[in-house]
DNA sequence: ATGGCAATGTTTCATTGA
């Protein structure tokens, strides 16, 4: 079972992209955000075409996850939303793709420690918690995937001392996350020994690409019976290069059959 | 010290993102 997850900064700009990308690495399920666009604009006939059925929470202009499911893989109980948190911003839609429970995320931004926006994002971040736990609780595989908007480690931030409670990197956001593993989950990327200064984000200005100063941002976190059966987690730094790429690159993790 | 890029809307710049 091959999982990815990519924040695609428009789904209208990035189609030919993410067909490009689905047609060289056939993963079983790809969770996107950041669509931009409505449910009526989503290009589900392309995507059906490259054998792909896709399960859409969407809006206009903001925000947007999807689900993608490669063709002949059983999906069900497609859920949109955290329950108990009411949301005018599309950001979550959860399916059972196989046994294994997928959480597709886009958590907010933040914009900066002590704004308004920031302060939704904490709470935000605390009814995840309460969902994850919950989901946990229901099933035993379970998958909380991308772009969560959270450097989790100084090691997952090009320059840690100038990011220093800054946001995406503040301690109370830090301190979320934690709380997320603590519900049971596992960062599946540090399952594995990685290249140092290996990020998910790169801004698109100040030659941050090339430059290599990035963030670590997008994430697969995982159970512990799916944890058990990770054989890989890795970025595709190679989908932020060339023309007009998304500013994350896809986290793509791999899991082996369960044990007879 | 600052801003620098990109996408969207109904646009001629403001807003948002990270």
């Amino acid at each position: 079972m091959k999982l990815a997850t990519w924040n695609i900064n428009s789904l209208k700009m990035r189609l030919p992209r993410v067909l490009d990308w689905l047609a060289a690495n056939r993963p079983d399920v790809l969770c996107l955000q950041e669509l931009k666009l409505e449910d009526v604009k989503y290009p589900r006939p392309e995507l059906e075409a490259a054998g792909y059925q896709s399960h859409v929470f969407g809006q206009k202009t903001y925000n947007g996850v999807a689900i993608l499911v490669r063709d002949g893989v059983h999906v069900g109980d497609v859920a949109t939303g955290m329950p108990g948190f009411d949301d005018e911003q599309k950001r979550v839609i959860a399916a059972t793709v196989d046994d294994m429970r997928v959480v597709c995320a886009y958590v907010p931004n933040g914009q900066s420690v002590g704004s308004d926006k920031y302060e939704y994002k904490l709470r935000w971040c605390a009814a995840a918690e309460t969902y994850l736990r919950g989901a946990a609780a229901t099933f035993r595989d379970l998958a909380f995937v991308g772009d969560l908007n959270i450097a989790p480690e100084p090691r997952d931030v090009h320059d840690p001392a100038a990011w220093e409670g800054q946001v995406l990197f503040s301690m109370p956001e830090r301190e979320a996350f934690g709380r997320w593993l603590d519900a049971g989950l596992k960062d599946s990327f540090r399952l594995f020994d990685q290249p140092p200064k290996t990020f998910s984000w790169w801004d698109y200005r100040m030659l941050a690409f090339p430059k290599n100063t990035g963030l670590r941002i997008d994430h697969i976190l995982v159970s512990p019976s799916l944890a058990e059966r990770c054989v890989s987690c890795t970025i595709d730094r190679n989908a932020r290069k060339g023309e007009k790429p998304s500013d994350h690159a896809p986290v793509v993790a791999v899991f082996g059959p369960r044990a007879a």
